[in-house]
DNA sequence: CACCAGGCAAGTA
DNA sequence: TACTTGCATGGT
């Protein structure tokens, strides 16, 4: 594949997208779902998360007001199922308090400002690092910060497309350098890598039938 | 049975 | 700065 980054970056948005979109990406009903689940997926598979986040609906506690009530004990049994669950209810209750503190309890004011600061603040807050905070500056704030995880790494360093030690900062830089800030468009790459990943990049044998395999040729 | 999932932080050298 | 380890359930 020759041409510039731009035009690959494109090319494998357009082959996936025919193959597999539109995903719709966040699966959520508000921004503060998408908080929820960008915490709680965290090295764990969506599905077991989709258990936490109905057991905290069932309970009435899918909004930030129960989320802050909710004695730490009881919260971490209601996400059990997304496993490192306490680690995960300190993670959630320290992004609440976060906003109680910061922003008189305001998350809508906590995503409304500048894409870059609400990130550089995400980042000061203890559990979140830099792929949940640009899954929440991109899917809770409709902000463009291009979402980089494991399978972008797999995907585009057995391609041979990047070295696959460099940072998390040097990937997230190796699209937002090319492409044009564009929220949608994000956001649906981001599923569409993911997707992929979680159909053809996990196991070698796999990678034979991935869509992406027309990039090998030329 | 072993291995992995839509990471992150703390500890070590 | 660059590794290593703990966190933990549930699916394959």
């Amino acid at each position: 594949m020759r041409g510039n980054r731009l035009e690959l970056l494109q090319q494998i948005y357009d082959k996936l997208f025919e193959t597999f979109g539109p995903l719709g990406w966040w699966p959520a009903e508000t921004p503060f779902e998408v908080v929820l689940g960008a915490i709680l997926t965290q090295n764990t598979a969506w599905k077991n998360v989709v258990k936490a986040i109905d057991n905290l609906r069932e309970n009435n506690a899918l909004n930030f007001r129960a989320i802050c009530d909710l004695p730490a004990p009881t919260l971490a049994a209601l996400i059990r199922s997304s496993g490192f669950y306490n680690e995960k209810t300190k993670k959630v209750k320290s992004f609440c308090e976060h906003i109680t503190q910061n922003w008189n309890g305001s998350l809508d004011d906590f995503l409304a400002r500048d894409g870059e600061e609400l990130r550089a603040e995400l980042l000061g807050i203890r559990g979140i690092g830099p792929e949940t905070a640009d899954c929440i500056v991109l899917y809770a704030a409709y902000k463009p910060s291009f979402v980089v995880d494991a399978y972008t790494y797999r995907i585009f360093s057995r391609h041979g497309w990047i070295d696959e030690t460099i940072s998390y900062d040097e990937l997230r830089n190796f699209f937002t350098e090319a492409l044009e800030p564009n929220v949608p468009f994000f956001q649906e790459y981001h599923a569409l890598l993911v997707k992929t990943g979680h159909l053809f990049c996990r196991r070698k044998p796999l990678c034979e039938s991935c869509p992406l395999n027309v990039f090998f040729e030329k």
